[in-house]
DNA sequence: CTGTTAGCGCTTTCAC
DNA sequence: GTGAAAGCGCTAACAG
């Protein structure tokens, strides 16, 4: 089998536990001694063994992020940023695409030092809380009271797009979302939406309000086409729920000859900087990837150490303007 | 602290090694005591620390994938299959999205029982061979002779959809996919289509070629719709590189208001479900999917119990025929 | 400074 | 059938 501490001592013939204050760096140990040692560990291609080491000092250096719907492209880029963080403090991110309660129990069996959940909702919001001895981060449901949870605040990134609009003199605003009551998350912006026109004297009438059938660029372009081919009812500005909608309206813009600001004025959510690449730079409401990436890392770093978190955490989300929006002609 | 075998021993009034017996299904313990221990163990919430059994056991129960390139749909819904293959035998699936030399690093110090790697060939080819000291299998880089590796043979499968179009009286067929010498496994596909239609007395001509920047949707889109608006030049039949081509390619002849199979003929690459639920079911070569996680399962969990395997596995594709494609009027 | 001694939580002989 | 004992590879007191 593969060599062991042990096998390390006596080929340089002290301890084994010499061996291993050797190989932690301890100051217990002679210069002289330590280098003999780690020589002669190399030499025998030693190889620590972590789970031995974990389960005596309790520390796995892994986060276990739970990630049941692989796709997503705002989320896969996040994970990244989080996995690049963490990898500073020598923490190593596992993956597990299982359902919720699934992985939440591999990531168990296997004693990582903390899990994030990204929670795909599916089916109910009222849930048994997961069994779990290891802590656990939630990103995106603050309805959950019971484990602490990052979240972003939708509904004032909306009402802060909403706000921009109106002071640009836009009076037809018309939302493209998922206006379904499935998605709390998406629930929060259409919320946002209807107060903040109303709040500032607006009425939201139905055809202001294009549901979607899902998040995807393919039904934000239809929904967009059909938004913008009635020409008599055209509205002046969109807000759009996310990237990929924006996409979607992009396309049926161009389709249409359509000139971004000065025909339509297009703002939209998710805060990312794919938002700036696109053929015009869209002005965006969201929280910044990035701060959402660092609160994430800074919690799940507390929580490894076993330190108590603040329940939850709502991230304020900014205003970019680029140049998709402009006063209302 | 978490509730170990002894906690649970000592609330059944057994001894702990009977409890671990009972937890492992032993048939070493009564069917009474069995139910008994499994009773108190579930409500006391116990869950197995797999490090402590692996110690001794030498076996985690668990599969390491390393995939760093979290897009691309193919292979999320690859790897969804695995994962659900491998749950059936008892096996844990657990992701990593470093680069990767770091990510097989972290599933050796993890001690997964194999590791999968969806290389993402980034630079250079000719690379160092990864230390690890648990059995590697690689998808999709025959090139490597290093590591078993399951391929799907891309090159007969274009020669497939190549002789059902010759064979339709299709005279003018023109490839749409990523033409660049970087990536070998679309290199693959290219020079089997030249290939194929030389040795059936056909040119191919440099408008017959064409390059896409990448793989998905977009560039799909704008590649096909050049080469469809050229009335005077358009073929008769197309060949896409992949599914997301192939989208791309169906809204611009859409766009066109072409009739397929009619005006023109579409076959696939990329045996894929979602192949036959596009607005035309569309004609399609490769590997099925499922086959494919089919064999790598099987390797993975040969590799997992030790057993030397077959050093590469190139798998045959198939021309699923829908209606996409028809005789050359 | 170095070695000895206990375990971490579990599986696996081997007695009873 | 069940329990006692040893040990997986390692860390962390504790003596010397």
């Amino acid at each position: 089998m593969s060599v062991t501490i042990k096998d390390v001592a006596k080929e340089a013939g002290v301890s084994f536990s010499t061996v291993s204050k050797a190989l932690r760096n301890s100051p217990l140990v002679t210069e002289k001694t330590k280098r003999k040692i780690l020589n002669v560990a190399k030499e025998m291609g030693y190889q620590p063994n972590n789970l031995a080491r974990s389960l005596v000092s309790k520390k796995m250096w892994t986060i276990g992020v739970v990630w049941p719907s692989v796709e997503r492209v705002t989320l896969s880029a996040l994970i990244t940023q989080i996995n690049t963080k963490l990898e500073e403090y020598s923490y190593t991110t596992l993956l597990s695409i299982n359902k919720v309660d699934s992985a939440i129990e591999a990531f168990n069996r296997i004693h990582v030092d903390a899990i994030l959940v990204f929670d795909d909702l599916e089916g109910t919001f009222i849930r048994t809380a997961p069994i779990s001895n290891i802590p656990l981060l939630y990103y995106g449901i603050s309805d959950h009271q019971i484990y602490p949870t990052v979240d972003a605040n939708r509904g004032k990134a909306i009402s802060l797009a909403v706000d921009h609009l109106v002071h640009l003199g836009h009076e037809h605003i018309t939302y493209i979302g998922d206006v379904s009551t499935k998605d709390p998350l998406q629930e929060q912006k259409v919320e946002a939406f209807i107060k903040t026109m109303n709040s500032l004297g607006k009425t939201v009438e139905d055809h202001m309000l294009i549901r979607t059938s899902d998040m995807d660029l393919y039904s934000g372009y239809s929904s967009a086409k059909e938004v913008l081919q009635n020409e008599s009812r055209r509205p002046t500005a969109v807000i759009c729920g996310s990237y990929d909608i924006t996409r979607g309206l992009l396309r049926a813009v161009n389709e249409l000859h359509l000139k971004i600001p000065s025909d339509i004025s297009i703002i939209s959510y998710d805060h990312i900087p794919q938002m700036a690449e696109l053929d015009v730079p869209i002005t965006a409401v969201g929280v910044p990837l990035e701060t959402i990436a660092d609160h994430i890392t800074k919690q799940l770093l507390l929580l490894s150490e076993k330190k108590e978190i603040s329940n939850v955490v709502s991230l304020d989300p900014e205003l970019i303007i680029r140049t998709s929006t402009a006063n209302n002609r």
